[in-house]
DNA sequence: ATTAATGCAAAATCTTTGCACTTTC
DNA sequence: GAAAGTGCAAAGATTTTGCATTAAT
């Protein structure tokens, strides 16, 4: 039953980070089960509540070191914070306005045939991401 | 030769907003010519280069009271700061992570046959962005 | 032992706010 | 002169940084 735990030094161990204790806790919260979408913020709440605190400014070394290795995605819809998102596959999202929340939308949902090229010579298209606003409603209950 | 007096000057009208010095500088520098994507920042100091002065809360103040009338866009691509863009059709952009600059992609451009409709029941879908985040190079001339 | 990681507190951004003063209508 | 707008300086929020301490290898 600590499969969990598992997993995150698994993925610790991939991307050449020490398993401290700080980079488990907060790697339990985000790959326990479902894909999430969190603030630093709410990491840092959920490892208190844990009973085992992180701080903030390491909050955000962790999950920056996660998102340079590949093992967490940065989502930014509004000015001001981030999301991390734990879906690394290209993919969508929903953002309902009105609760902040995210949703994600899988490639396949969104055919984009084709895409013109960028005005720069040899740049790399890194991401082409789909953003849906939506606003008028509390936020769906699966939204996480 | 005060045509861009005018244009701004309607569009104040338009926005039910009282044609201040401010207002109408910062509104000369948007709607002189071509689309732009600018930061508040960069009012403020185009402001002052054109020896008309505008205090930053007053550029916040003047720019969101031109998205809330539907003459602005505002685009938000990084954490910490929003670009404001005075294309307001529906519209998907380029970004450039070197630069930070934003370049236009027309609507027709990317064809978005379907999407999934939203979880929450009665929701409305405000806008559907497409984000293409271009790195490796310098930005295109032609990007503004 | 060596190297990496953490945490604090301070600073850096970007943005908003409160309120007295000024401008427009 | 009533209502709206402005500017300052201060406060907020989020994120980053420097550096001494602690933990992992």
């Amino acid at each position: 039953m600590h499969q969990v735990e598992a997993i995150v030094s698994d993925k610790l161990k991939q991307a050449n980070l020490r398993p401290t204790r700080q980079r488990m806790v907060i790697g339990e919260r985000l790959w326990s089960g479902e894909n999430r979408h969190v603030t630093a913020e709410q990491l840092h709440t959920e490892c208190k509540e844990a009973h085992s605190p992180v701080s903030m400014a390491t909050v955000y070394n962790t999950v920056h070191q996660f998102v340079d290795a590949g093992l967490l995605k940065e989502v930014v819809v509004a000015s001001g914070s981030s999301y991390f998102d734990t879906n690394t596959e290209p993919h969508h999202h929903f953002y309902y306005e009105d609760s902040g929340m995210l949703e994600d939308i899988a490639a396949e949902e969104i055919a984009i045939p084709s895409i013109p090229k960028p005005a720069i010579a040899d740049g790399k298209v890194q991401s082409i991401e789909v953003i849906i606003r939506v606003s008028g409603d509390s936020a769906p209950q699966s939204a996480a």
